[in-house]
DNA sequence: AAATTTGTTAAATTTTTATTTAACGTTTTG
DNA sequence: CAAAACGTTAAATAAAAATTTAACAAATTT
């Protein structure tokens, strides 16, 4: 088995997590195409640039452009620079702790943030409405009822927030330690 | 202002949240229509058949039913009976905290599982790779730098693995309580 | 049993999203 | 300064997803 068998024998290997990857980044709210871009890039620990990986990938060059777009959206690869290129240059992220928290803890936010601001202006509109002289008891009622709600998801898109508050700290790894790994 | 009117500036009042709630849910995986019919669906004590949904959005029986299903999926409605009604009955789920848990965990269990196989298998056909004799030395390192690569992301998911099994028990309610609100 | 109601499936349509080809503007190189 | 390299934008195309209309099957009512 000469050098270059052994090299696709290798990506073949690998091939499995990279597939594995692509499924699983929906998560991430990313298309399968760029998560094999991210699944692809994982095992590289040189930089990659856009003909690299529309070579690697069988796909068009504003495509990767896109997809590099998106993925350093959330973070996931970064820009670098190799000296000698001229060419654009990007790493994947590899640190999986890190993308988790720094993803979810933004989805969280932005949840809690755009929730928060109508909560409170539906509450406004309710409270004026309840303030009529001439309501009719089953609107009353109803209004009422909706306000209860809104008083228990409130306590939920706060404490969304301190959950948030807590992963971006690190104070999660205290009740959820990193584990150690026993290799066989 | 009759009754008609008053319930009319309820239904105004309440969109607002409705509308936050159909545009975060992208979140849960699911698309605005989806998410409006969630929204609409949060403020109802009473439950609700296909037939109203359809008035009540303006949309196909069909795609109230695929609606539907979606909803039953991710456990945020469940079908309940209405005694003298044929028809199907639905009522939403309203305890964010639970729906919280039960999608992440869920969605969070599928990832450790698929990528925990996945490494699995690379592993094994790494270690096949790397007991040839006539092994290329480049080949080697990044053989080795692969397994490295996977040795680390197999801590992230049994963490993943462990963070589920926390939200599950509960016992993250520990670290962050649910918080109580003041009233203003 | 015929007619109606109800939910779903299938086929057709529309809309949205992803992808490609072509064109452009900027930078670099010779 | 002409030619090539590079990344992005714009327009065109293709693919996927959502939605509707039509048809169907099962259950219920008359």
């Amino acid at each position: 088995m000469d050098k270059k068998e052994q090299l696709e024998a290798l990506e073949k290997a690998r091939n499995n997590v990279v597939r594995s990857i692509a499924e699983t980044m929906d998560l991430y709210g990313v298309t399968p195409s760029v998560g094999k871009l991210y699944g692809t890039m994982y095992f590289r620990n040189k930089s990659m640039s856009l003909d690299e990986m529309k070579d690697e990938l069988g796909m068009s060059k504003p495509s990767m452009s896109t997809a590099v777009k998106s993925l350093q959206e959330i973070d996931m690869i970064k820009k670098t620079w190799l000296k000698g290129s001229r060419r654009d240059q990007f790493v994947s992220e590899k640190d999986f702790f890190k993308l988790f928290i720094q993803y979810f803890c933004k989805m969280w936010e932005r949840e809690v943030k755009i929730n928060l601001n109508a909560i409170e202006d539906t509450r406004t509109e309710i409270h004026t409405l309840l303030s009529q002289a001439d309501l009719d008891e089953e609107v009353r009622e109803e209004a009422e009822y909706s306000l209860t709600l809104l008083k228990e998801s409130k306590k939920y898109y706060y404490w969304l927030s301190d959950l948030a508050a807590n992963f971006r700290s690190g104070q999660i790894f205290d009740l959820v330690p990193i584990p150690e790994i026993e290799e066989e």
